[in-house]
DNA sequence: TTAGAGTTGATTTT
DNA sequence: AAAATCAACTCTAA
């Protein structure tokens, strides 16, 4: 049996390869897991994007002579219970190290043993092994510094090299166990990969929802576009790229050449259906790649050889370089995910080793109007908007709303921004997100808690004209430039004209910013004292007592 | 112990 | 457009 759970693709999968190894038959699996697919748990543009990639995933396999069969219901009870019905002898999946995968694999391979089925968990998600990285870190503490992790990184060597292909997967004779596996299907969605409506969603309007389709095809399709951009991926540079830049049409090196207007006359003439521009993929300033690294349906191995080959044959090593270069976006990622392997508690504040403990409230009130997108800063509001439309926003917008939410205005815990983006955004990945919003919060990685990003200045500095706001805050699209952003300082006969009084059809600003910064800025100052004065304390103490914090 | 660096601040000055 | 200023954080290496 080859099970997927993330690593929804057939290129790059040392699970598929091993599982075909010898092997007189292969039967891959897809469990959904009730528990998961519901609003409250999983928003609907990212359960999309999994279907999608489901969907991919069996017409991959059926060129290859397989299929996927999707069962439903708690991996721990539905995967054993197929491995009996088919008597299989070996159980083949991609090593997960989020705690939550950690725990059902467990279980899992404990049933497999009782079954006398051997367990093959290949790593295929990062670039490296997590633990082997681990292993050469001290005490087995990840640093938390993103030039120590190079380090550590380089000093493991190289990344290793990508799986080779499938061609073709020889299928399971039907007969054999097929009642117990049909009683595993969902009797609602039958075979198949299902629709969102089936699993109880609501549709996403048309043109409403994430702007990319799910899937391993489309995720390689789309890499290689980005390649493609060798001006794009020399000049890379994530913190300057622009959160309000809307989502056009871009072109790889060979569509580059800008079209003379005789090649145009001869397109039209010959009444070519599509031009080049309509086969172009859609992006946003970044490469908007993570909903498929997220899944699996790009591998990171292949993504950074094959961005080497870019960087090292064809740029000659002229072009940006980490952290801020793309092939340093790659290593922040796994540098989260060797920090979220080495900590426990990762997710929470509580008993977190990296964590700084700060006194965040749990206030209700503004917690639903940031996630409501009616905090009264036109900024903060349209990003949230886009969050909650699109299941996506820039890089920027999320530090932009995550600082907001907690060390820059309202002062409300990471935990509970961080639930919101785990649940909205199509790209939400646990070691990152959790990472993320430690970063914003000033809990770790990061500590310059006087650096506050403006909910009125930051976005104004890309959009002067408030296009962006306009877009997802229809009730301000004709407020004046002047105060699209601080719409309550409008006169009322502007905001008359306008047709968007503040108060009655846009909110009142929830705090004045000036205000509420100066007081979590002296709030987490106190915090950081505190510490300060903690870990002096134990020092004096000596090392004995730093150890007895460890682990709680 | 201390200097220097740290992917992504805002505002004013040059 | 780039640099200085604001106030001053932590981590790492020397």
């Amino acid at each position: 049996m080859l099970w997927f759970r993330k690593g929804l693709r057939v290129h790059d999968n040392p699970a598929l390869v091993k599982a075909c190894e010898g092997a007189s038959a292969v039967q891959p699996v897809f469990v959904l897991d009730p528990w998961f697919t519901k609003p409250e748990r999983v928003g609907a543009n990212r359960l999309r994007f999994l279907l999608e990639s489901l969907t991919d995933l069996d017409a991959s396999l059926r060129a290859r002579g397989s299929s996927l069969l999707v069962l439903h219901g708690d991996p721990a009870r539905v995967i054993p219970a197929a491995l009996e019905a088919w008597r299989c002898d070996r159980l083949c999946y991609e090593f997960d190290t989020e705690p939550y995968a950690q725990k059902r694999d467990a279980s899992v391979n404990e049933a497999a043993r009782a079954l006398g089925v051997e367990v093959h968990a290949p790593v295929a998600h990062t670039l490296w092994d997590l633990d082997r990285l681990l292993a050469k870190c001290p005490r087995g503490e990840p640093p938390t510094a993103y030039a120590s992790f190079l380090k550590i990184a380089h000093g493991v060597g190289p990344v290793p090299p990508v799986a080779p292909d499938v061609p073709s997967i020889t299928p399971l004779s039907v007969g054999d166990g097929k009642d117990l596996v049909d009683a595993l299907r969902d009797v609602v969605t039958g075979s198949g990969v299902p629709s969102l409506e089936l699993l109880g969603y609501e549709s996403i309007p048309v043109g409403e929802g994430f702007p990319a389709r799910g899937g391993e095809t489309e995720g390689l399709a789309r890499l290689r576009e980005t390649l493609a951009r060798t001006t794009y991926i020399a000049e890379f540079k994530k913190p300057q790229t622009n959160p309000t830049e809307p989502w056009t049409p871009v072109l790889g090196k060979k569509s580059a050449k800008p079209a003379t207007p005789f090649d145009a006359a001869k397109t039209s003439s010959a009444g070519a259906a599509t031009s080049l521009t309509a086969e172009a993929f859609t992006a946003p300033a970044t490469t908007a790649l993570s909903p498929y690294l997220k899944f699996g349906c790009v591998s990171p191995r292949t993504f950074w050889h094959e961005l080497r080959a870019v960087l090292d044959v064809e740029l000659k090593g002229k072009h940006s370089k980490p952290p801020e270069s793309l092939e340093g976006q790659l290593l922040w990622r796994e540098f989260y995910y060797l920090v979220a392997r080495g900590t426990p508690n990762y997710d929470r504040m509580a008993g977190n080793r990296i964590c700084r403990q700060i006194p965040w409230t749990w206030d209700e009130e503004r917690l639903a109007a940031w996630e409501e997108a009616r905090t009264g800063f036109p900024w903060i509001d349209a990003c949230m908007m886009q969050l909650k439309r699109e299941g996506w926003m820039h890089h920027l917008a999320r530090h932009a709303v995550a600082c907001f939410l907690t060390r820059g205005d309202l002062f409300v815990h990471w935990e509970a921004g961080a639930a919101v983006f785990d649940r909205e955004l199509v790209d939400a990945d646990w070691a990152l997100n959790n990472g993320n919003w430690m970063w914003l919060s000033c809990s770790c990685f990061f500590y310059q808690y006087f650096r506050v990003y403006g909910p009125v200045s930051f976005g104004k500095k890309y959009d002067k004209e408030g296009v962006y706001i306009r877009k997802y805050l229809p009730q301000l699209k004709d407020m004046p430039a002047k105060y699209i952003y601080e719409p309550w300082t409008a006169p009322i006969e502007v905001q008359k004209k306008a047709g968007c009084v503040v108060g009655l059809d846009y909110p009142e600003p929830i705090v004045d910013h000036a205000v509420a910064s100066k007081e979590c800025i002296e709030k987490i100052a106190a915090a950081y004292n505190a510490h300060k004065n903690g870990t002096a304390g134990s020092i004096v103490a000596a090392g004995k007592k730093r150890k007895a914090g460890d682990g709680v």
